[in-house]
RNA sequence: GCCGGAGUGGCGAAAUUGGUAGACGCGCUGGACUCAAAAUCCAGUUCUGGCAACAGAGUGUCGGUUCGAGUCCGACCUCCGGCACCA
């Protein structure tokens, strides 16, 4: 081979080129063959790539690729999350259609990944717009309707109005909508809602099972699932007396504490409740409206703010409750702290033993009971602690867990209550107003009611050929696309205009990457490949994405589609990619924000950065936080320039090595340089080695000590790096190990016909083991090294165990506990030799001149403690 | 407030099971090459003292367990993330 320098961009394309003729990263189901199903999370087609694609893509290919080397049948896919709003948003910026403006950037992005080198089947990719993949969602979701797992109720939803459309809870973050920022409202419309709450239990015993998922993700998941365990009874109205009223049906209540019931000083309806206009009184009937229309203005996401969460606000009925345990009325309030949405939008109300409801009585001057004695040195507030039972009259003496059984034992003996188990979670609204998105299949007919829209009709296809008009919906606007006929009874009817929410598409994109081409949602191919072995994205998915992608595998398995009862059996999310802010204040005293391509730092002797400058002008800039990169911090920097400038391989690289793939990286351009720097080295040194002729084959029971050692440290390499990578997901230090070794073969210069032979071995050895990260320059230089066929499709390096056995071990001599020498011995030596060896070392004689040896702690091969005093 | 995670050189980080703290990379300092610069190569680089050998200190703070603690335990501080009236 000629010493060419090393030119990415030219090997690069050219090893594209080929993989992509020769289909190399085509797969079919092979049931001879252990299957490993990489999949990384759909990119939305914003428009370009961005450093965290990058670096969530590098991830799992590198994982793809390491699982190929080890013989498997490796699947790894891609596809488009293509339906969403800003295609909207851009469509009525750029007066375009959605469609054009998203598949004119799937063309881009699919070049950019391309051009990264990643080893994907693009045979099984699709774009989730498109009626060929969102014809099965229909036809799913009819199914379910038909099931019962989807039902249709009027309902209070968030509302953007900036956007006009329904958010889900999870899209809303400070009570602003996740994408316009705007304020949101709270408005009641026909919703569709799927029930992932009957799969609650199963969603959060589930988690206990995955085992190779972040405890954080499987934490967030328990918390957004919320499950308590307590008791529901039911409590009469009735009036100041007691005497209750048969007219009306009794209120049930949802407690954790049934064991608290005696302290109960008044009860609370949330304002929403239905009886609440029945139950009130013709005296409070004025206030409790104003209250109510109060409440009515206010969002939910403004109700449980942070400020909001302080003060409680609430309005008393005039009407009582029967507290059974008592056998005594208590005042029944209205309050915006009670939430119709969880248990029964109704409770009883503890002061003594309840923060919110001791605020709550404080408040509005009603009595507050203690029926758990607090700790002599308590001086809180409610108590919610461990404690004895006090006046509770038959609960009296009894621990919490003791009083909670007994009460709830009493309720049931009573034929008033149960043991109920409740949820946080809530079902999954699924509508949305919005125009670019899966048509929810369904007919409205006057006489009818609403109907799925029959099998043979769908896919129900969205119009892609639009213009808008404001924001509203193409399909809303038009009246003509709505127009139908029932498919029950004939008649006109009506179309849902409605779309789904696009968190349903990647739901089950996954299972739909089993089944290309299949004229049914999913066929038995899906059941060779799933689960997936490891799937790799962000943290910010943990809880709704993940979630879905959970519950709608048990909905495919229930539907008879899939055996197994988790979508992914092994989890990485990866950190975010932050970069430094640099920022100048504008005249007006706003902020505007400074790329850090623009910016040179000034740095101390030492090399601590004391100060930044514009380029453009030498003046100072504000150094400021290291943050995500982000559009209105301006700190983003474009994979594409890197790639242009360096080629895939070492973006690739620098993303892999710069962190552990779960912490932030944070982006450095001269750590991009130093990655670089390393493949130029890498190039050179296997030129010059295979410039320098052909190899004699190794004999390795004929290596001197240098070449031994040389060959120990290339197989303690291959053993560490297939660990980081298999098992730790570390590629930062299978990288650092790859960096080390090549350290030692650069300075090894034995050039015998045997030190050539170990120096063969080992650059084919460190091919192989970067060829995950780097897999162009190791095709290039894999091939240039002589041997046949593609590095990708080479079997991954094996261990010679008696390569890494030592003729010699440096033991640790450490004199109490402080470190004094090092001795070089035979290994497996006993601690009589190991003490022999040491007690000769100047620096151990000082030590333990003139004392008395207490104690030795040997540590076969690795240390030595003399105890000395 | 509750639930997670983290805190180690000038910087990104490593130390996998309680056993040599700082691997690897960046930056910086000095040197070689060069008319010069860039690139490249060599050496040094936790702090303090010392020409050096070496010594002392050192993993957010304060305590504890241990022959031995970045790692385990207790209390606290700071930062990041999630949830936030869920009865």
């Amino acid at each position: 081979m000629e010493q060419s320098p090393y030119n990415p961009l030219e090997i690069e394309v050219r090893v594209q080129t080929r993989w992509d003729k020769d289909k190399t990263y085509q797969v079919t189901e092979d049931p001879d063959m252990e299957k490993f199903y990489c999949l990384s999370m759909l990119p939305y087609p914003s428009g370009a790539l961005h450093m965290g694609h990058v670096r969530n893509y590098t991830i799992g290919d590198v994982i793809s690729r390491y699982q190929r080397m080890l013989g498997k049948n490796v699947l790894q896919p891609m596809a488009w999350d293509a339906f969403g709003l800003p295609a909207e948003n851009a469509a009525i910026k750029n007066n375009t259609a959605p469609a054009k403006w998203t598949y004119a950037n799937i063309d881009h992005m699919r070049e950019q990944l391309q051009r990264l080198g990643f080893a994907y089947d693009w045979s099984r990719e699709f774009a989730t717009c498109s009626p060929d993949y969102y014809h099965w969602e229909q036809r799913m979701f009819t199914r379910l309707m038909e099931k019962g797992v989807v039902y249709r109720k009027d309902s209070e939803v968030n509302w953007d109005p900036v956007d006009q459309t329904v958010l889900a809870n999870e899209q809303v973050v400070d009570g602003r909508g996740w994408r316009s920022g705007a304020v949101v409202e709270r408005r009641s419309i026909p919703q569709w809602f799927m029930r992932i709450t009957d799969y609650a239990e199963e969603l959060l015993n589930g988690l206990d099972e995955l085992v190779e998922w972040p405890e954080a993700v499987k934490t967030m998941q328990r918390n957004w699932i919320g499950r308590s365990e307590g008791a529901e009874f039911e409590m009469m109205v009735c009036d100041a007396d007691g005497k209750t009223d048969s007219d009306t049906p009794g209120v049930p209540v949802f407690t954790t504490r049934p064991d608290t019931a005696f302290g109960m000083t008044y009860a609370v309806l949330a304002p929403e409740h239905p009886l609440v206009k029945k139950v009130t009184t013709a005296d409070c009937l004025e206030s409790v409206e104003a209250f109510i229309d109060s409440v009515r203005n206010t969002s939910e996401a403004d109700r449980t703010s942070s400020e909001g969460a302080q003060e409680k606000r609430g309005v008393d009925t005039g009407a009582f409750l029967f507290n059974p345990f008592t056998q005594k009325a208590v005042p029944l309030y209205i309050a915006d702290y009670v939430l119709m949405a969880y248990g029964t939008g109704a409770i009883m109300a503890v002061p003594g033993q309840d923060q919110r409801d001791w605020d709550f009585a404080r408040a509005n001057a009603l009595p507050i009971l203690r029926t758990v004695q607090p700790p002599p040195d308590w001086d809180g507030e409610a108590y919610t602690g461990e404690g004895v039972a006090i006046n509770s009259e038959w609960l009296d003496g009894l621990g919490v867990d003791d009083a909670r059984e007994k009460a709830t034992q009493w309720l049931e003996s009573q034929g008033i209550g149960e043991r109920k188990v409740n949820y946080r979670l809530r079902d999954w609204g699924v509508s949305r107003q919005r125009y670019w998105g899966c048509p929810i299949p369904v007919i409205y007919c006057p006489d009818c009611g609403a109907l799925p829209v029959p099998e043979d009709q769908l896919p129900v296809v969205l119009p892609e050929d639009v213009t808008f008009m404001g924001v509203r919906s193409p399909i809303k606007a038009d009246p003509e696309w709505r127009k139908t006929r029932c498919p029950r009874c004939g008649t006109d009817a009506e179309r849902e205009t409605d779309t789904f929410d696009t968190f349903m598409e990647s739901s089950w994109y996954y299972a739909r990457y089993c089944s290309p081409g299949a004229n049914a949602m999913l066929d038995e191919r899906a059941n060779y490949w799933l689960p997936v072995d490891q799937y790799v994205g962000g943290i910010e998915h943990a809880i709704l994405h993940l979630m879905y992608f959970r519950f709608y595998h048990k909905l495919l398995r229930d539907a008879g589609m899939l055996h197994s009862d988790e979508p992914a059996t092994r989890l990485l999310c990866q950190g975010m990619v932050v970069a430094e802010t640099y920022s100048r204040q504008n005249p007006d005293g706003s902020r505007h924000w400074i790329n850090p391509a623009e910016v040179q730092t000034e740095l101390d002797e030492k090399g601590k950065i004391i100060g930044a400058h514009l380029l453009a002008d030498g003046q100072p800039v504000v150094i400021g936080a290291v943050e995500k990169m982000s559009k209105s911090k301006n700190n983003g920097v474009d994979p594409q320039h890197l790639v242009e400038r360096y080629g895939a391989d070492t973006v690739r690289l620098f993303s892999m090595f710069a962190s552990p793939p779960d912490q932030s990286l944070e982006w450095s351009d001269s750590g991009v340089e130093g990655a670089f720097r390393f493949l130029r080295r890498l190039w050179f040194m296997v030129s010059s080695h295979i410039a320098a002729g052909p190899v004699q084959a190794l004999d390795s029971n004929g290596l001197d000590t240098g070449q031994k050692t040389i060959r120990r440290h290339v197989h303690d390499t291959i053993a560490k790096v297939s660990d980081d990578i298999g098992r730790r997901n570390t590629f930062n230090t299978a990288i650092a190990a790859v960096m080390e070794l090549c350290n030692h073969l650069g300075r090894f210069e034995d050039r015998s016909s045997q030190g050539r032979a170990v120096l063969d071995e080992a650059w084919k050895a460190v091919v192989r083991l970067m060829s995950p990260i780097t897999p162009h320059v190791c095709e290039i230089l894999w091939e240039a090294l002589g041997e046949e066929g593609s590095v990708v499709s080479t079997a991954w390096p094996q261990v010679d165990e008696s390569a890494r056995v030592r003729d010699q071990i440096t033991l640790v001599v450490q004199v109490n506990g402080k470190l004094r020498a090092r001795v070089e011995l035979a290994p497996g030596c006993d601690q009589e030799t190991a003490m022999t060896a040491a007690m000769v070392e100047a620096n151990v004689l000082r030590y333990t001149e003139g004392m008395a040896v207490r104690k030795v702690i040997h540590i076969a091969d690795r240390l030595l403690n003399i105890v000395v005093g």
